[in-house]
DNA sequence: CGCCGCGTTGATGGCAGTCAATTTCAGTGG
DNA sequence: CCACTGAAATTGACTGCCATCAACGCGGCG
């Protein structure tokens, strides 16, 4: 049932993306820490089980997710090197983290020793204050994402969040490391939609591939939030105007 | 420009619901904050201003939201009484929060001097991080529910989130503080449709009414998670089961 | 009384979920 | 190197749900 893992510390030495040597989020964490490589869909923490670790991804890429007891799954979160999970107000996890690519490199930090460790540092606290927001940040711009209203403006939408979080420098390169039925889960509609959704895009011109995973912006404009705004000079329905009277 | 507010502290003897002179949150702070009583629609904090405040909910509700370019929102929060808000990681809101009920009350900290004292003081960086956390965990609740298929099922588990948050006492009375256009902005569906949904579950005899805004809970099990899965033997389409294979 | 915020109901078209079939791709073992 | 296998991805056909437009009832308030 425990995830078969090489509990031992890995070298850390070629790391496979980012968060090389260079300095990382909580640094002066090493000797608490342990660093485990995953594979392919190998489960990191499981929903309902004690939260006694926290989580910084080093390489690779990872879902968090709250199976449904109707069998779907909702990503809750895609998680990319240093990006920071596992940290929850109650005991128990309440969702589920996967490795997605290969290689995937994940450092674990024991709860009550990092909390102890917080209460004397406050340096370390605000660090991991900081992390936690981000993770809040992400979170909040999926919730952006999912509430749009048609499916290829999640979609391209998607990519643009892809886009920021994955190659801050080239920022119209996108490299997915996720399949089509993770994207789905993400979004929160069927896989078929947002292969339609893809191909959509491609024909509009908004978009191109080189491979079904490596997608270059073309357009980002039409991909952005004004897209839905001039596309039809139809206003959109606001439920905003009736706001403005009640404060005067 | 600046919101009209009674920018004085206010006595706080009769807070209208919750948080009384009972302990609170944040409570060694009461010499920095600065509580005060906002009227319908008020903003209490605007997109792409200064983040120099933290907020706690004393009294009423309030919706944290963000106005999209095309003059739609999204509510990302629906904020009760011991509710956090306002601790972002960058520097600015991307946010709006307006009160919804008559005398919502709101304690502000600044933001400065409480990230300094919680340098000096374990116990509140402690106390802010649980905040923090319970924020993320009803931001996580929400994007479950809006990533439910069917309107039905999103009004359905949006009143069992209300319900357990507003009286965790009595959960199966529920006065929703909200209008429908604030649940549809919630759930990032159409007003009609959360009408619709509505008296489809009042029909159906899962809920009913006394007064648009009073609704009583009376089939919990048809509102709860497992209602689609028993519904109909139809077993959902799961997305998980390809995983399996790949661990082994 | 009339205005406006709020809530509901009806009619209609378009989009997306579902079922199904096919193709492409990656990994494995011969 | 290539055949084989199963997952990944795409495309098509069809149905049902939801967004949209429209109209109407209700209640508070100036």
């Amino acid at each position: 049932m425990a995830p078969k893992v090489t509990s031992q510390p890995i070298g850390l030495r070629h790391p496979h993306r980012a968060l090389a040597n260079r300095p990382h989020p909580l640094q002066g964490l090493d000797h608490l820490a342990i660093t485990t490589s995953y594979s392919r869909g190998q489960e990191i923490c499981g929903q309902s089980r004690p939260a006694d670790n926290w989580y910084l991804v080093v390489a690779g890429s990872a879902r968090r997710y709250v199976a449904r007891p109707d069998g779907r799954r909702q990503i809750v979160d895609l998680l990319l090197p240093g990006d920071f999970f596992g940290c929850t107000a109650r005991d128990e996890y309440d969702f589920t983290v996967e490795a997605i690519s290969v290689g995937t490199t994940i450092t674990s930090y024991p709860r009550r020793r990092v909390e102890a460790l917080a209460d004397s540092d406050p340096r370390l606290a605000r660090e991991i204050r900081m992390l936690v927001l981000e993770a809040m940040s992400r979170l909040q711009a999926q919730l952006l994402i999912v509430g749009r209203v048609t499916a290829p403006e999640k979609v391209g939408s998607f990519l643009l969040e892809m886009a920021g979080r994955l190659s801050p420098g080239h920022p119209d390169k996108v490299m997915l490391p996720v399949s089509r039925y993770d994207i789905a889960d993400y979004l929160a509609v069927s896989v078929e939609t947002v292969s339609r959704s893809l191909t959509d895009l491609k024909h509009r011109g908004v978009i191109a591939f080189s491979g079904t995973r490596s997608v270059r912006i073309v357009d980002r404009d039409a991909l952005d939030d004004r897209e839905a705004s001039r596309q039809h000079d139809a206003p959109g329905r606001s439920n905003i105007s009736w706001r403005q009277p009640l404060v005067a």
